[in-house]
DNA sequence: CCTAAGTAGTTGGTGTACTAACTATTTGTA
DNA sequence: TACAAATAGTTAGTACACCAACTACTTAGG
């Protein structure tokens, strides 16, 4: 708007705000999130925490780092927001019998039965935001790739 | 891979941690902050900080819920960042003369000057990504599609 | 067996992000 | 022109997210 050629920032000026990638991945990141949070505030989640209850829900019993692994998250990120499941009373960290270091983070009957709550939810942001499936399909198979090439 | 069904968690699990959207989105987001983290540092800027210095460039002078509106954030996320880019030097908070509550931020000659060092940032993380410039496009524009549709 | 290197998780520091409550100013309207 | 409603920005509280330093435990080499 401020350019000296009108209309044409997009293609003459490389550092154009609504150009960039980082800032369309971090909005659309945020704004998702946002659209998650009052679906998932009646369940006492937010959404990094729900993201590791699906973790649970598929791979119970899971340490600490291995938590990490699948989140891609700091376990200095992970420590207290499991503290915080655990307050919630989703989850339990026991001490693994075979390595002293190590702590198995598992779901109590209240995590688990959470899972029934949670069912609701995809259903819901699908609706919610009102795309074809097609098009969530092919922006996870792009974001996917974004993912593989920024972590090598 | 814990499923009765071998192979088919994403297609039977809709809770499937890999299937979500919102996951790829969130590592996407956070993992391409990650690529610009070591060419930002010499700048003594961070992610959100750079998204700010972009808006300026383009846009300056800006007040805060101006900033607010481009980059979709909080005016309680932006006032201590404005705080600690007017502590690096680069940014002025200055009284609107026209309206006792509004602040215009505007570039110091130091803030001004780091856009020249910028320029060397977007082309190098294309190159850091090795991805085509089809496939960021097309990822942008689908990306700009779930934005529109999270924000209604 | 004993110690150095590695591994698991925690803690503290800095910087976002969102919400709600608050102050100060401006505007709309009776 | 009073004055309620709206607006601009700050602050405090909670929760990530990353990093570096730390403790405790395990493992590998000698």
């Amino acid at each position: 708007m401020s350019s000296s050629t009108p209309g044409l920032d997009g293609i003459e000026n490389p550092l154009a705000l609504e150009q960039q990638v980082c800032f369309a991945l971090a909005i659309a990141s945020r704004s998702v999130i946002g659209v998650y949070r009052p679906l998932l505030e009646p369940l006492g989640l937010t959404h990094p925490q729900y993201l590791v209850m699906l973790a649970l829900w598929e791979h119970e019993p899971l340490r600490v780092n291995e938590l990490a692994r699948l989140l891609q998250l700091d376990p200095g990120t992970l420590s207290p927001l499991l503290k915080r499941l655990e307050a919630s009373g989703y989850v339990r960290r026991e001490k693994d019998p075979h390595d002293d270091r190590a702590l198995a983070v598992v779901l109590t009957d209240a995590g688990r039965a959470l899972r029934d709550d949670a069912l609701k939810i995809p259903p819901a942001i699908v609706e919610r935001l009102g795309l074809p499936l097609d098009e969530l399909l092919e922006l996870h198979r792009r974001l996917t790739q974004v993912i593989a090439a920024a972590t090598v």
